[in-house]
DNA sequence: GGCGACCCTCTCCGAACGGATAGGGGGCCT
DNA sequence: AGGCCCCCTATCCGTTCGGAGAGGGTCGCC
């Protein structure tokens, strides 16, 4: 395995008495023992100054209070977060910060979407401490950071688990079927008719090898869709 | 909400010396930041002596290497780790050490089975850091600890969701719903005609509170079921 | 331009499903 | 004994599925 991609800490650590132009992070998590021990580590290990959020609406209300932030740190999984949607919005409020997630599950399709989508960077919680802090001073210089190894794990899945096979609109229909929803349902809330969906959901039968909508909803599940 | 529980420096960090009496803990968990962050966390606020294993058979060789712990931390999900059963392993060892479980999941259920067979303890991720060192302690004195809010949880989700209002034929006919089978399948596998399934399906469907098959086999799956 | 994708719409039909209802049988309890 | 729960069987009916046709539409690419 590789050397994740990381940086030299050219120089020696601040420290603990932070020169003014220290990094300012915010992290919002609702893992409160691993959010605490962020703070410590980075304020007594990394010389950077952390705030902390518990869920998505205290993190916005924050920044948009004024505060100003190098780099803010977004649980992909915690109270009022709706994936790389929440991403956007953080990104998009004033004061220009670089938005990084962090994930426990560590999806590498996400991954790929997020920095795609102009992410600072993708922290999983598998990271080695030490590594975290030269992320943290990485992606707060305008860079983006994720590990290397976990990127091309994603690769080797998106070709793989193929559920890039269906198209999009059968991946919506798919959807549905997770839910439990009726071929009247699914229609309704894709704004077609009822005979579309039917097809649909036909066609990707025969692509993911399922003969009823409980068997396709639970090999969606199985490759961890939705 | 509540002021996040923050580590509150309250006077100096202790100097890396620790008494000769301290807590031996052995943390064992794949996720790098956590750990690290969790040693430098029992170390410096707690006083705890801490060693590390980042999977389940380095921490087994730790302990019958003749290494003495008062308690040792286990995540539930990492490397080699196969739930209840490796936590009656580490239990089992040499050394009488109390092992206590760490999830990030946070399954009541699972927070019930391991305290049943006499873990030390259960802690969700969610914990405020400051109550850990408390609950280190407290575990090490030969306690047992699981977060008030998360056993009341499990009391309500132990009677509610559990599939053990089921009876056992419905049991069974959910068990062919969630292979995505169809009733007459099902009636097959069962011995019975198809009618008699149908009922057992069209019962259970109000017990779980499903509509149709496909949730039905949805929420046996969320319960963990087959 | 033609070609191949992907998408949408529609019809037809047999099968399966979801729900209600009405029985009969065996245990287990008071 | 009767009462209760669970199991099994059965019939009826309206809806939904699953599968098959046969169209027409938009793209991008050769």
């Amino acid at each position: 395995m590789l050397e994740q991609s990381r940086i030299a800490p050219e120089g020696t650590l601040q420290p603990e008495r932070r020169a003014a132009a220290s990094l300012r992070v915010l992290i919002a998590d609702d893992h409160d023992l691993l959010r605490d021990a962020l703070v410590l580590y980075l304020e007594s290990e990394g010389g950077i100054e952390t705030e902390t959020a518990p869920d998505l609406p205290s993190a916005v209300a924050r920044i948009e209070a004024g505060a100003v932030f190098d780099l803010v740190l977004l649980d992909v999984m915690m109270p009022g977060m709706n994936g790389l949607d929440s991403l956007q919005e953080v990104m998009a409020l004033r004061g220009g910060q670089r938005v990084a997630l962090i994930s426990g599950t560590g999806s590498p399709e996400m991954a790929e979407r997020a920095l795609g989508l102009g992410a600072a960077g993708y922290l999983p919680k598998t990271l080695p401490a030490k590594s975290l802090i030269n992320a943290v001073r990485f992606m707060a210089m305008g860079e983006q950071y994720a590990p290397l190894d976990f990127l091309r794990t994603a690769q080797a899945e998106a070709t793989n688990p193929l559920a890039s096979r269906l198209s999009r609109r059968e991946l919506e229909a798919l959807k549905g079927l997770v839910a439990g929803k009726s071929n009247k349902e699914i229609a309704r809330d894709l704004g077609v008719t009822e005979p579309t969906v039917k097809l649909h959901v036909k066609t990707l039968y025969r692509k993911i090898d399922a003969h009823n909508r409980t068997q396709a909803a639970m090999i969606a599940r199985e490759a961890g869709l939705f």
